[in-house]
RNA sequence: UGAGCUAUGGUGUAAUGGUAACACAGCAGUUUUUGGUACUGCCUUUCCUGGUUCGAAUCCGGGUAGCUCAACCA
């Protein structure tokens, strides 16, 4: 079967018939938020590239402003991507190079590079110019390196408020990236930090820390999403400056999926407000949602592969996501028959007080998950929406005077129907064809419909949550306010009936009910995945 | 009145000057004790415009459209 690259791994093939040897890659987030499926993607690109060409992936956390970040963000964040199966080789923080990179910072300002600015923050903003007009210099741009390197020193130990003073790159205020012109190195905050406590109060900004952190640890490729394109001759600029090791920066475009939400503030705003129930609800696009949910990690890597990487803007079908998760739970999960709005059916013909044990078939898809054997008897529930008064055309399932096949067990037909005085239908009276066991018929004729079914007697009632996505709009984010195009039906919680054994499965297995779709058994019931391939739209017509 | 990035079916991604393909979605059918799975078929493509070339999705020129950039965020 022919290969193909992404365009990453084209660079990286390249750099290899280059004469370079060792691969190295990162994921590098900040703490300050969970991590989410569109993470996954750069997870899975980074760890996966790294793996491929032999080399390593390491995790470094960019904490470089305290005001943020949270030690509790830096553990769900390692769980989140041990959970997705990957390990990194080493473990960084940016804030371990905070020394080394106050010393870059004094060499810079010794080569005439960098200055103390005394300007405002209001200042700086309004001499920086705009896209279309050039910036104008610093009245503080020609210090003395003598007069700097002490500001600079003073500012480390803390004899300036916050914002009073700032370190900034000397390049070119009329350059036409607005990320080069005299972009900050430093600013002064006087809160602790999760690592460093407080023995810094100076703090450097994203662009003077991450090319370093790259370059001290021998990363090679380094992978980042599209919005940092503008970014890379400002990381090229300092690599350069510093003559330090040569990483290169390549960009990706991000993840984004219909129907669903990706950003980090809108999805905390989910979360303060209320409208989920955490930042692990199972509807949230979170990594850890997601295995609430019942996304397998497979599932999640198979849709990063899927998706592919490409620097063009893009919005994947979420359809996409939940294949993936029927692809990896179709040969794993065993099957079930499960009822979740039920119907009582008596069959007349059975003789009261008899029952009968039936052998189901675990999982179709692999025979080593063996059979199991569940209790018939002369009432059972079935699907509400199984029966039909007044079917359709091509119903294939029971209605007054058909006939279909209880699964594994006998063919029944609907001879009485019997309704409350409201007209809701409360049972069905049927009788069953006795020599029609194990596929068969009694006379050989053709039953096409096959339903579920659990027994009344032996039936173990269970709650269940369904999911829907959480937003009604294909692009929730569109309008002014997000939280307009929330799906009101995103969760419904039902009591349904299931054969015993389910009662007792472990937390974190994965059923197909049948007909219904895959589900996740959770400490406090089941979740619903997916459903089968439009089984539920169907069902509905 | 700027610079950079991008443009291939409905949605994504390939094709690296030589037959435009793969997946998802949709539609139809076959198999099936799941309206699932599997299999088969159909549907629908190179932003526009010049040029180079025997030959252009690909190279060149000119347009157009979308995205990104003016945090002491990352």
């Amino acid at each position: 079967m022919e290969e193909r690259l992404n365009f990453i791994e084209e660079i990286v093939e390249e750099s290899i018939a280059k004469g370079q040897t060792e691969i190295h890659t990162r994921f590098p987030p900040e703490p300050n938020g969970y991590l989410h499926i569109g993470h996954a993607k750069s997870i899975c690109l980074n760890f996966g590239t790294a793996k491929k060409y032999g080399g390593k992936c390491n995790l470094r956390f960019d904490d470089t402003n305290p005001v943020k970040e949270d030690v509790e963000y830096v553990d769900s964040i390692k769980a989140d991507i041990n959970w997705l199966g990957f390990m990194w080789s080493e473990e960084h923080y940016a804030s371990d190079y905070f020394e080394q990179l106050y010393a870059w910072a004094c060499e810079l300002i010794s080569k005439g590079l960098a200055y103390v600015d005394d300007q405002t923050q209001d200042e700086i903003r309004a001499t920086r110019g705009t896209v279309q007009k050039a910036g104008t210099n610093s009245p503080w741009r020609e210090r003395s390196v003598q007069e700097n390197l002490a500001l600079f020193a003073d500012m480390r130990a803390g004899k300036f408020a916050d914002g009073e003073k700032v370190l900034r790159a000397k390049i070119d205020m009329a350059h036409t990236n607005m990320s080069m012109r005299d972009p900050l190195m430093y600013r002064i905050i006087h809160t602790d930090h999760h690592r460093t406590g407080n023995k810094w109060c100076i703090y450097p900004m994203y662009d003077y820390a991450h090319g370093q952190s790259d370059s001290l640890e021998g990363i090679t490729h380094s992978i980042c999403t599209l919005e940092f394109d503008v970014h890379r001759p400002l990381y090229d600029w300092f690599i350069e400056k510093l003559g330090i090791f040569p990483s290169h920066q390549y960009e990706f475009a991000r993840l984004n999926i219909n129907y669903t939400v990706m950003s980090k503030r809108k999805l905390l705003q989910l979360v303060k407000e209320n409208h989920v129930n955490g930042w692990d609800d199972p509807r949230m696009p979170t990594i850890c949602g997601l295995r609430a949910r019942g996304y397998t990690p497979a599932s999640i890597r198979l849709f990063a592969e899927k998706v592919g990487v490409a620097k063009r803007d893009n919005v994947i079908d979420l359809s996409l996501l939940e294949w993936c998760l029927r692809e990896d739970l179709n040969t794993t999960a065993q099957r079930r028959m499960a009822v979740l709005d039920p119907i009582k059916v008596v069959i007349t013909s059975w003789p009261e007080g008899q029952t009968e044990m039936i052998d189901c078939v675990n999982n179709p898809e692999d025979e080593a998950a063996g059979m199991r054997a569940v209790e018939f008897g002369r009432e059972v529930l079935i699907e509400r929406g199984d029966f039909m008064e007044n079917p359709p055309k091509k119903y294939y399932r029971l209605a007054p005077g058909t006939e279909v096949r209880l699964r594994y067990g006998y063919v029944i037909k609907c001879d009485e129907v019997i309704k409350d005085k409201d007209g809701v239908i409360t049972e069905l009276r049927c009788t069953h064809d006795p020599l029609s066991a194990h596929g068969a018929t009694s006379d050989g004729r053709k039953v096409k419909g096959v339903i579920h079914w659990v027994s009344a007697a032996r039936a173990v009632p269970i709650e269940v949550r369904l999911f829907d996505r959480l937003f009604m709009s294909e692009a929730p984010e569109a309008s002014g306010n997000f939280l307009d195009n929330l799906n009101p039906d995103s969760m419904k919680i039902v009591t349904g009936y299931v054969e015993p054994t389910l009662a007792e499965a472990p937390v974190g297995t994965h059923f197909q009910f049948e007909r219904l779709g895959y589900f996740i058994r959770t400490d406090r019931g089941f979740n619903k995945a997916v459903g089968l391939k439009d089984s539920w739209a169907k069902m509905a017509k």
